[in-house]
DNA sequence: GATTTAATGGACGGATTGGTCTAATAAAGG
DNA sequence: CCTTTATTAGACCAATCCGTCCATTAAATC
């Protein structure tokens, strides 16, 4: 029980063979993703070939079928890949305590916003385009994409209740209510950004948002949602 | 110049062969169009292949071909098709002056609402779908889409003004940029229930911006934009 | 009925789709 | 060197893609 040891435990396994790489280090699969996360954002899931994929990587589709099991689960890395790229954005800009909270805010939208210009507003946010096409992907996506929604509403809610706590914003505001409406309306304005290759609409929406949480009225709350007359 | 007369004066023209029937009413041309809606608000543009659309509308090729010179082109007939149908739904509640102007468009939202959840949230906005595809689909497309969107908007502003002298929302409201801010979300909300199966983002949306507009302190302006510091 | 045009019906074609398969190469341990 | 495993390389496959083609049927005028 030494060396055939369990899988468990995989620190100390001299294996036969060649070792299998760092999981994700391997050059190919870093260029295929590289590429899918160019492309997919640009035409979506669907209009994306394989072999396109495989020339802009310069890649051999023995590499491709050999760290993926299928398009699909490719499409799914990518998700993960694409969140771990953007929590890193969004962390690095709502976590800078040297700002107020809603200012990280505002640093977060700036940054997505040049980041839509770097690429002329062509590519638009991998999570709302697989979202669109959700009726002709595999279904677990669905649960994937949620997910990853989610994370990015916990941790605005998180940066606004601490701009609640400093009175940045209304005691009467709902955090978690304005996070979900800030990322239902963040993707709509995403999508037309890249319809209008502009970033008027992120600047719209942006303004728009930031208007309805600063200074307001006491009076009008957000979290009451119409009792029943 | 009596009979062979130009194709400018088209009423009095007693032509040779088998008259075009009304040039939309062909019954084939109806039923593409009726799944090609169906199909592609579901699923979108690239996934939906032509042969899938006969066998849903019942139609052989030679049909789909004879009415529409491409896939394409069927496209953009859909869009104007959707946009159609759409404006109408629009105007029926937009219009209804029995209404308060705020009250009517909280018509539009429940009956919106209320048309996903008949087909189970799984069928988005035709133009939202399409919008996300841009990078894959031909050019005309965009001008296409964002002319529709654009439509929309303006008899939103239209409302909103009215909404405006009637006192229902502050004079201080710009209601052009208002209306964009709907639509930008709104196309977020109605993307978000598509993901998820359910109401839930269409109502969250809807229920924001009419708290954002609905008693606000007049101090609060949307027209001022910042002003550079 | 002959002619002309509209519309249907579907076989067919070349290109592309996602995916499989096998051979070759690389890198490690024994 | 031999074995074992990882990875590359790309030929190949059945299915589907969009679109063309032509023969047939339908409906009108002459």
């Amino acid at each position: 029980m030494t060396t055939t040891g369990s899988p468990l435990t995989s620190t100390d396994k001299p294996r036969r063979g060649r070792p299998r790489g760092a999981p994700e280090a391997s050059e190919a699969r870093q260029k295929l993703i590289r590429a899918g996360l160019e492309h997919l954002t640009e035409k979506g899931y669907s209009a994306v070939g394989v072999d396109e994929l495989l020339k802009a990587a310069g890649v051999p589709k023995g590499s491709f079928y050999h760290h993926f099991k299928s398009k699909a689960d490719f499409g799914l890395t990518l998700v993960t890949a694409y969140n771990d790229y953007f929590v890193e954005l969004l962390d690095r800009a709502f976590l800078d305590e040297a700002r107020a909270p809603l200012d990280r805010l505002r640093v977060f939208t700036d940054a997505a916003a040049e980041g839509m210009a770097r690429h002329g507003f062509r590519r638009g946010c991998l999570v709302g385009n697989l979202g669109q096409e959700m009726g002709a992907l595999p279904d677990d996506f669905r649960a994937a994409l949620t997910g990853v929604l989610e994370g990015w509403q916990t941790r605005t809610t998180r940066l606004l209740r601490e701009a609640q706590a400093q009175g940045q914003i209304g005691p009467d505001l709902d955090p978690e209510a304005l996070a979900e409406t800030f990322w239902i309306g963040w993707e709509g304005a995403v999508l037309r950004a890249k319809l209008e290759l502009r970033p008027e609409p992120l600047h719209r929406f942006a303004a728009t948002f930031f208007c309805l949480i600063e200074n307001r009225s006491p009076t009008i709350t957000q979290k009451a949602e119409r009792t029943q007359p």
